[in-house]
Order: C-alpha cells, then sequence, then structure tokens
RNA sequence: CUGCCCGUAGCUCAAUCGGAUAGAGCACCGGCCUUCUAAGCCGGGGGUUGUGGGUUCGAUUCCCGCCGGGCAGGCCA
C-alpha cells in the first residue's frame, strides 16, 4: 500500500469572488467573525457537510479553532457568532451545537436554486476554474511495447485517463503521454524472440529459451513475416546458438541457473544482431510497429486516447541522454567505478548511488529516464505527472535526485501509483503469470465485462490500494453492479421524459419552485455537491471520488423514483420535477463522461 | 536484514487540514410490481477502527513500540 502521490500538490486556490454557495456562505461567516473578533479577522474558515441532517447542510468548528486565542469557551463563540450572522436569503437558521460547532441550514429556495444552475450550465455543470488553465503533462501506461496490454495496465489506463477527465474539467489544459520504451533490452528480447518462431516455422530446431517472449502474438507476427518473405531470413542452428553457454534444466531455479539463462538470452540476441545484420532492424521495426498498434487499438477501444507518444530512442537520436549525463558529469555529480559511470543520488535524498552508464558503454534506462523528465521540463509544463505502477515506488527518489541534481525543480514532478488488479472469477483468484504468458489480456477483459464496467471497476477504490476486480459482478446485470446502478438511473430519467413526451428544450426554463419534499430537497443538495466532489478529485488525484458520489446520487434518485410520482396532474409540480430529473440526468452524464462511462438513455 | 506502505462490520471498501452517534456495497433475514423501466425501493441484525502507549477540548486520522500483510532494495525495466 503507497500513498496517493509523492509529495504534496500546488495549493489550489478559491477564487477570491463568492460564486458559490460555499464561498457565499464563508462571506457571511467572516462578516459575523470580523464583528465577534476583529483580531483574527483572517483566520481560514472551514466549512465541512455534516454527516447528519441535523447537523444542518454546511457546519463550521471555527469556534473550536478560536477558543484558545480567544480565552472563551467554544460554545460562547459559537453562540456569539450565530448572533452576528448578517441575514441572508441563503440561511434558514443557525445553530451553535455540540462541542462548539456553528450549524448552517438553508433556506429552500437556495437548495432549489442548484436545479436552475445545472439547466443553465448543462455539460460544463462542475466544471471549474481551480487550476487557472495551467498546462499539465500527464504520462501514463507507458507499457513496454513487448506484448498486449493486461489487466494491470488496464487499471493505469483507466485511472490515468480519468484523472485527465477530472484535471481538464477542474481547469487545467492537458496533455496525454504514453512514453514508449522502444530503446531497451526488452525490444531485443521481443525482437529475436520473434526472429526464433520465424525459424521454428521453418524447420529450424533450436530450444526456445523461457526467458524470452513466449506469447502466441509472437507466434503471428513470425508468420506474417514467414509469409512476406520465405526463406530469407534463415540462418542455421549451429549459427544462431554458436557461443551461447545453453541452457540449465528447467527443473533449476536459483540464481546460477537464472543468470545462466539471461547469459544464453543475450549471446542468442548478439548472435541476432550479428547475423541478421541490417535485417535486424526490420525485425525490431516490425515488432515494434505491431505493438504499438495493438496498444493503440486496444487503448482506443477502452476511451483511451494519447496526444503523444513518446519514443524512448528518440532521446538518444537527439543527444538528449548523453546531454543530461555531460550535464550531470559538469556539474560534478558523475564518478567513475568498476568502468562505470555512477550518478551521486545518495548527495540528493536517494539510497544509494545509481549507475547511469554501463561498464560496456550502454546507458541504463534510468539515464533515459532523467533525460526523458528534463525533457518534460524543458517543455515548460507547470504540473508534471507520472502514473506509474506500485512497484515502481523505490524509483521516485533517484528521478527526483536527478533532477535537483540538474537544477531542475523536482517538486514540479508528481507521481501517482497504481496497484495492480487482481481478478476473482467464482470467488477464486484468476492465475495471472506472465513467464507462463497465460496473463489475461485487457482485450480479454474488455470482451468478457464491456468497457463501462471495467472503467468503472478500475476506479472504484483509490488508485494507490489493492483491487479486487469481481468478473461476475461486473458481468451481472443487477442493481448489485455499481455500473448498471447508476447507469439505470440515467436511463431512468430518460424513460421519464419520453414518458413525458413534451419539448425537452422548454425544461431548462421551468420553475423548480413546488419542490418541497425531504427527498427533493436532499437530491438538490447532492447536485450542489458535484463540484465538491470534482474539485476533491483533481486535488487529491482521485477518481475514485466520482466514482462514489455516483453511486450516492442514484441511490437518493432511485429513492425519490420510488416514493414519489414525476408526472403528476398538477402542472406546475410536475414542471418543477421534470427540471430536477434534467437536473439529475445532466450531473450522472457529465460524472460517468470523466469516468470514461456511457449513459444510455435506455437500458 | 533495511526502507516505504497498509491493517476499519463475515467479505470488498469509504470516512471532508484532527471533529459531533465510524458509513456504503456484497452476503444474510423480512416486505413492495393493475400506477413514469423491479437492472429499482423500504426495513433489520451486524464494530474495543490489529495491539499497547503518547500528544489534546476531541484520534480511524498525528507520534513511538509491538503483531500481521504488501512492495522495493540489479551495471533489469
Amino acid at each position: 500500500m503507497l500513498p496517493l502521490r509523492y509529495n504534496a500538490p500546488p495549493p489550489v486556490r478559491r477564487p477570491a469572488m463568492a460564486v458559490d454557495l460555499k464561498g457565499e456562505l464563508t462571506e457571511l461567516l467572516r462578516s459575523a467573525l470580523a464583528s465577534v473578533a476583529p483580531e483574527c479577522a483572517d483566520s481560514a474558515i472551514g466549512l465541512e457537510r455534516p454527516r447528519q441532517a441535523a447537523h444542518g447542510d454546511y457546519a463550521t468548528n471555527l469556534p473550536l479553532q478560536l477558543a484558545r486565542s480567544l480565552r472563551k469557551s467554544p460554545r460562547e463563540i459559537a453562540a456569539m457568532l450565530a448572533a452576528e450572522l448578517p441575514a441572508s436569503p441563503l440561511i434558514e437558521r443557525v445553530e451553535a451545537a455540540g462541542a462548539g460547532f456553528l450549524n448552517l441550514f438553508l433556506s429552500r429556495a437556495a437548495k432549489r436554486e442548484v436545479v436552475r444552475r445545472i439547466l443553465e450550465a448543462g455539460d460544463d455543470y462542475g466544471r471549474l476554474p481551480l487550476g487557472g488553465g495551467a498546462t499539465v503533462l500527464l504520462e501514463f501506461v507507458s507499457a513496454n511495447p513487448t506484448g498486449p496490454l493486461h489487466v494491470g495496465h488496464g487499471r493505469g489506463a483507466a485511472c490515468g485517463a480519468s484523472l485527465a477527465n477530472v484535471l481538464e474539467f477542474a481547469g487545467h489544459r492537458v496533455t496525454r503521454e504514453f512514453y514508449v520504451n522502444d530503446a531497451g533490452r526488452q525490444m531485443d528480447i521481443l525482437t529475436t524472440s520473434t526472429w526464433l518462431r520465424y525459424l521454428e516455422l521453418r524447420g529450424v530446431r533450436i530450444a526456445f529459451p523461457p526467458n524470452a517472449y513466449r506469447g502466441e502474438y509472437v507466434r503471428d507476427m513470425a508468420a506474417r513475416i514467414e509469409e512476406a518473405h520465405g526463406s530469407r531470413f534463415v540462418r542455421d542452428a549451429e549459427e544462431v546458438i554458436a557461443g551461447t553457454p545453453g541452457l540449465p534444466e528447467a527443473e533449476r531455479d536459483d540464481d546460477e541457473a537464472d543468470a545462466q539463462r539471461e547469459a544464453h538470452l543475450d549471446a542468442l540476441i548478439a548472435n541476432a544482431r550479428r547475423l541478421l545484420a541490417d535485417d535486424y532492424a526490420y525485425f525490431h521495426q516490425f515488432a515494434l510497429t505491431e505493438q504499438l498498434a495493438d496498444a493503440r487499438e486496444d487503448l482506443g477501444g477502452f476511451g483511451v486516447h494519447f496526444d503523444r507518444w513518446f519514443s524512448e530512442r528518440s532521446l538518444f537520436e537527439t543527444g538528449m541522454v548523453e546531454r543530461v549525463v555531460a550535464a550531470l558529469e559538469k556539474a560534478g555529480h558523475v564518478y567513475l567505478q568498476d568502468g562505470a559511470r555512477w550518478f551521486r543520488a545518495a548527495a540528493f535524498g536517494d539510497e544509494k548511488d545509481r549507475v547511469v552508464q554501463r561498464e560496456n558503454g550502454q546507458y541504463t534506462y534510468f539515464a533515459s529516464d532523467i533525460a526523458y523528465h528534463a525533457n518534460k521540463f524543458e517543455r515548460g509544463f507547470a504540473r508534471i505527472i507520472d502514473v506509474w505502477g506500485a512497484d515502481h515506488h523505490g524509483y521516485i527518489p533517484r528521478v527526483k535526485a536527478a533532477l535537483a541534481a540538474l537544477g531542475l525543480d523536482c517538486d514540479r514532478l508528481e507521481v501517482v501509483l497504481v496497484q495492480f488488479a487482481v481478478l476473482y472469477r467464482n470467488g477464486q483468484k484468476t492465475s495471472m503469470s506472465t513467464r507462463a504468458g497465460e496473463f489475461v489480456t485487457l482485450r480479454e477483459l474488455r470482451e468478457e465485462v464491456g468497457n463501462d464496467a471495467a472503467r468503472f471497476f478500475y476506479v472504484l477504490r483509490k488508485s494507490d490500494q489493492h483491487l479486487d476486480f469481481d468478473l461476475d459482478l461486473a458481468k451481472s446485470e443487477s442493481s448489485d453492479n455499481p455500473v448498471y446502478y447508476v447507469q439505470y438511473a440515467h436511463a431512468r430519467v430518460c424513460s421519464v421524459l419520453a414518458q413525458w413526451g413534451g419539448d425537452a428544450a422548454l425544461i431548462r426554463g421551468f420553475d423548480p419552485g413546488p419542490l418541497a419534499s425531504a427527498r427533493e430537497l436532499a437530491l438538490c443538495r447532492r447536485l450542489a455537491e458535484f463540484p465538491e466532489a470534482v474539485e476533491e478529485a483533481a486535488r487529491e488525484f482521485a477518481p475514485h471520488v466520482i466514482a462514489f458520489y455516483l453511486r450516492e446520487l442514484a441511490t437518493e434518485f432511485h429513492g425519490w423514483y420510488n416514493a414519489e410520482r414525476i408526472l403528476v396532474e398538477d402542472p406546475a409540480l410536475r414542471d418543477a420535477r421534470l427540471a430536477l430529473c434534467v437536473a439529475v440526468r445532466t450531473v450522472l452524464a457529465n460524472g460517468l463522461r470523466l469516468l470514461g462511462v456511457s449513459a444510455p438513455a435506455s437500458m
């Protein structure tokens, strides 16, 4: 279990003008505070939503906060504030209560007003100016292009895409980026795996390494190359395995055997490069292009789109990797030891120093990652956010250390960690072993449970928490399934409107005044909370807040729907209820849109 | 062994900078379709928030110890 983000985001400031209910209430309280205790007039005023209705619509613990400095009892201060609170059409009454809380009860008119606001704002209801148009680079998924995306990548995709939507809705300009690891050993392993499968097809008998990529998709790529080029890339088995140490017995799983397998694979890669010469690049490019196209298609089908696919290889081709290492060296943060170049990460808060260039001259993944992040800073984004698998948490200090050593403000980099999802079927954990090649792919998941259920389930937990993904529940067509539960509320509203049959455009002008029942007013209050949910989701990088909110809103709508009839005889009351219906539909649709889930008109 | 994180109802999880009587869903039990979609609603039982201390008006929340679990600790990515 890991923290949601590595360091605190910049403070989010509310606009100075009271443009919303909460802001107006705060101003009223500030006015009362100024007359009760002028010396504390600029204290922070926290307004919260009490859990219990008896504690009002909003409450503040201001009296408790001030008790010490004013040398008065909290109850006394609360009573004084209540007496000095200016009269307002928003407020029905105030109460000093509990240990020293001030509870505010809104007038019915104030509660109903949100319906009018929602009908006016439409798709934009919940949109906030918090980000002030600041640019954000959000990097997520960034899976190695060495095979199909699996269900772990799916969670990063769903969380990242939802977070991007939320940040955009909260007033940021978001660039969505996928970092393509097209330069490392993993790609060489995929390239060689493809060639070995090709050789197999041509009847060349070579033991396929257990640590190479064994998936069926590798055979598919090999078959297509074989179809197009015939025997052009065939070499003798003796040549292919020349100079390799050979494989240890399959049963052995000790360190020595593992090391031998790795050495064997590296030797095969070296032979492939030598024997294929220029054609090696063909295999490499073919596999890369195939896997990226596959990922793009898969993610696109999942409603996840990127503005840019950033190539790791380009960082080498433009000399960026050399440049950042040289910059670190020039600043005295790099030294030579055992033939390798080490970055003094420990001097910048990391546990130990890290290699940036290996003894054999190859740069490490870390080196290109430094270059990548330096490049992000050069592009001038106000905020840089990485969404990583939680198993990479130990990697954060070294990247931050490198940025600091380059003289960059490493606090501008924020890292969201996403835990893996574990699939359950019939109450049993489904196996997800990569080395056996039998992992569950994102595509299989999407086909089995559908895109909507997958997107929603992935963000049903805080992203840094383990997620138990119940496949049976995700597929069930019942109220047990939270996706259908929320979507059904939306479809119900649409159905009522269809039943009514009038001109939907007119509803915008309907007067919510006749709304008066407890359920209706509670629903209004819930609708007014949506911008607060968006704010929290954006501030905490927590799209699950939106999912929770939608479930609560749907609950209150279903309750109202079952308790009271909407299409009643009285035209004024019917119109008011239709207005509330449209407001509910609007908020459900806006929330679902942030999560990349469809809002069906019928189910 | 060291570092980071987590521990809340039978299960999966929430809990607003430290706030009021710790909340949902699932599972379980009992009701509701001649009336706008029953993919819905209403009601019920369920808790020493792992444990022992500390900080204070107040602790699930902050600090320390212990117990249990996860992840990380490569010239891998």
